[in-house]
DNA sequence: GCCAATTGCTTGAAGCCTAAAGAAATTCGG
DNA sequence: CCGAATTTCTTTAGGCTTCAAGCAATTGGC
């Protein structure tokens, strides 16, 4: 009893499954992301960080502050500042003034992004179809969950440590 | 017949089930490497890119080449270039020209570096068992074995590409 | 109304990363 | 043995990314 306490702190552990299985994920994702960047490259001349910023977008009609882009995106307020710069200077987004809150710059797609936009997701719809390929619909429903418990767990992981 | 044949090109299908798939993958690996990254950084002072090229030396103590770890590590020959460099500034790496192929740089752990990666390697296995800690013992079996078949058919699409 | 804390964004320094071009060494066909 | 192709690595230009510091606007306590 008092041994089962103290060897979950004290004890040197054997996680090698929890690290191989980190390591295969991580190489799946590699793998998958690097596909996907060089397929934006290759036909749309576009790069990665650009589409998922364009795909966030797309969902909002009404357009996001940089902060919302942010937290949906996972990376840091200085990175949006100037991925949007650029996007804003090829023509593919709009960026105004919030009226009621002269700090927030709101942006949203033009109509050549967001045309631009459709073209890119559907080809990239097909690809990630292409990459799960092997998997059957139980895997993909399987591998869904598992995945859902993985991000809920490693969440709740990050917070024990911000605590 | 003809239908499914024709289908699988022509049709627009919906492969929603896949995307989200793959955004949930994506969120999981983003949310975990954040969550690294971090923790290198507070208790350790190393970037991820450092840690992770110390932990392919780790496992060759002859040496690798550079070749060999931009394969491992999937990233550019460049990249490597940049970051050995670095490692070799701070004492942690080893770097020496072959003696039957004057091309090829081989590098090796130093004595501190092997050192050093060995205390980081210990902390970060036991943040990775607590990221998974949720997880059934079940659980992680099924989450490698699928994954395992999504590294297959994601291999196995990109090689298609590349034919 | 005022001032402190917070929030939203930008800037700057450093590092990471890729693609593409190029330099040097080796290999291989003839 | 010669030259073409290949391999290994570096360099360059451009972009992505973080962290930390800083500025401007807003909010909230008093």
């Amino acid at each position: 009893m008092l041994d089962s306490e103290t060897k979950a702190v004290e004890l040197p552990e054997d996680h090698a499954e929890e690290l191989r299985l980190w390591l295969r994920l991580l190489t799946c994702t590699t793998l998958i992301e690097g596909e996907v960047r060089s397929r934006l490259r290759e036909r749309f001349d576009v790069t990665l960080p650009r589409f998922d910023l364009m795909a966030q977008l797309d969902k909002a009609p009404d357009g996001m502050t940089l902060s919302d882009v942010s937290k949906r995106m996972m990376v840091s307020n200085g990175n949006v500042t100037g991925l949007v710069e650029r996007l804003v200077e090829s023509g593919h987004l709009d960026r105004r003034t919030s009226d009621t809150d002269r700090r927030v710059q709101v942006i949203r797609l033009t109509k050549l992004g967001r045309a631009e936009f459709r073209k890119m997701a559907a080809e990239h719809e097909s690809w990630i179809a292409d990459v799960f390929a092997d998997l059957t619909p139980k895997d993909l429903r399987e591998l869904m969950r598992l995945l859902a418990k993985t991000k809920a767990s490693a969440q709740k992981s990050a917070s024990r440590r911000r605590a």
